[in-house]
RNA sequence: GGAAGCGUGGCAGAGCGGCCGAAUGCACUCGCCUUGAAAGCGAGAGACACGAGAGUGUCCGGGGGUUCGAAUCCCUCCGCUUCCGCCA
């Protein structure tokens, strides 16, 4: 969410910011919705400061005029309560606008709105000289670790089930991210809900807007969603609270499953396990110093990027197009792994900066020792989704004998070298 | 799910319906003292909103009510604790 009179403030720019991806900012009802609110506020405060020293009058006052000032107080309280009705009622309808805003695209990202207006920042590792590529699919069911025609017996179209190595295959590359970057890049593991309030999906900025994206559940007069990623939960861990400036940056990282209702994707990626309902991710986050942000941008995308590298997958690293980031965000790299049964670079990893948008929206703020106030600027990246870099190591590390090797780093979480086909 | 109790500032903990944004202690900040530190002494310090500012207003778990006036009385919801039931 962002502050209105930043918005307001003609050297933001916003207008033209914002268009960049193809929101149209209503300058006009921003400044009238703000304008009202401020002036009933003020309306408010009057009349409960006349009230206020009424009370003190009718206190001291004699038996003689204290009849006549209590009825004053009396009417006060309906200027009060009148003003404080305006003053919510335009309170409800400026937050409402105010939530549907998307952040302000960094000037450095390239235009467009798709992402074939990504540009390409680095190639990294060498693309595998595969012959006749089989896609993970193929190669899931003839090594037996993948049972789709099951997943859907279960529970319909676009869920995964693993078999045997693959399953452990899954379980292991969870445990060597979440070790890789606790051990090696100071993040904190955390455990936290898959199911979350609708307060909290509103704080990072997947409500109210893209409710249609998420699963809900109701349960009673309960109502819960599924987080669509760890970011969810970790974020808001410090929703409403005031950090300590000096603690910058904090490095949390998990594991959770992620839900997406993929609505509005109906035919893209609709074989195996790209594009599910349901899969494992561990995700990083980092509270940073807004001033810092862009910087600790580039610390968070090498942690990504490193573990990419330890699986020896080829990769490429591009910009996103302004028009083509997420609502929250205002700068976004994505991290595409090679695919060689796709013959292209497919993401397996965002990475994204954004501001103190959402620290607005969660109430994020922080303190330095000298009492300066502020909102703390949020990041996250994935670290990486467990599935899709199950293709890419299925995929990239295929043989001619129809085995796939399992990338070296790995082999002490799986236990075993090759996966043989069945 | 049933019964009882409790929810006050970073923590602990006071608080006759107006003198309470709230005592006191700890923690904190800055001085003094000290070679340095501790102790001691002194001073300061909550958050949020509106306002150019002076300042004004709001906040004692949330919401509602009584009253000219509520941390203090009433209702309700939520959370926590203990006991019972159920359960992984």
């Amino acid at each position: 969410m962002h502050d209105p009179r930043v918005l307001l403030d003609p050297a933001t720019d916003a207008v033209r910011k914002l268009a960049r991806r193809g929101y149209s900012l209503d300058l006009e009802r921003l400044e009238k919705l703000l304008g009202g609110r401020n002036a009933a506020i003020q309306k408010g405060d009057e009349s409960r400061a006349e009230a206020n020293r009424l009370q003190k009058a009718v206190k001291g006052a004699s038996p003689e005029e204290r009849p006549a000032l209590v009825e004053k107080a009396r009417e006060m309280k309906a200027s009060i309560t009148l003003a404080e009705e305006e003053h919510r009622e335009l309170e409800a309808q400026l937050t409402e606008y105010l939530l549907e805003i998307p952040n302000l695209p960094a000037d450095e990202l390239p235009d467009g709105a798709s992402d074939e207006d990504a540009v390409e920042v680095r190639t990294w590792g060498e693309i595998p000289a595969v012959e006749n590529p089989l896609d993970h699919v193929d190669l899931g069911e003839k090594l037996g670790i993948l049972d789709l025609p099951r997943a859907t017996k279960l529970s319909g179209p676009r869920f995964a089930v693993l078999k045997g190595r693959g399953a452990a295959l899954e379980r292991a590359l969870a445990r060597f991210f979440l070790d890789l970057h606790t051990e090696r890049h100071g993040y904190t593991e955390w455990s936290v809900p898959a199911l979350v309030t609708r307060p909290t999906m509103t704080g990072t900025g997947q409500l109210p807007k893209f409710e249609q994206d998420l699963f809900r559940t109701e349960v009673a007069d309960r109502e819960l969603f599924l987080i669509p990623t760890a970011e969810v939960p970790l974020t808001n861990l410090h929703a409403r609270e005031t950090l300590a400036a000096e603690e910058l940056p904090l490095a949390y990282t998990a594991q959770t499953p992620c839900f997406r209702s993929e609505a509005g994707s109906y035919g893209k990626d609709t074989r195996g396990l790209i594009r599910v309902h349901e899969f494992s991710k561990v995700e990083l986050v980092r509270f940073v110093d807004p001033a810092r942000s862009r910087e600790e941008l580039e610390v968070l995308l090498g942690h990504a990027e490193a573990v990419v590298q330890a699986l020896g997958l080829a990769y490429r690293v591009v910009r996103l197009a302004a028009g083509d980031i997420g609502f929250s965000a205002e700068y976004t790299y994505d991290i595409e792994v090679w695919l060689p049964s796709q013959g292209r670079y497919r993401e397996i990893s965002s990475v994204s900066d954004f501001g103190t948008f959402q620290a607005r929206r969660a109430g994020i703020r922080t303190k330095a020792k000298d009492g300066a106030r502020g909102f703390a600027a949020t990041l996250n990246g994935s670290g990486l989704p467990v599935g899709r870099t199950l293709v890419a190591v299925l995929e990239q590390g295929q043989q001619p004998d129809g085995s796939v090797r399992i990338p070296p780093a790995l082999v002490p979480y799986t236990g075993f070298e090759v996966l043989e086909p069945a």
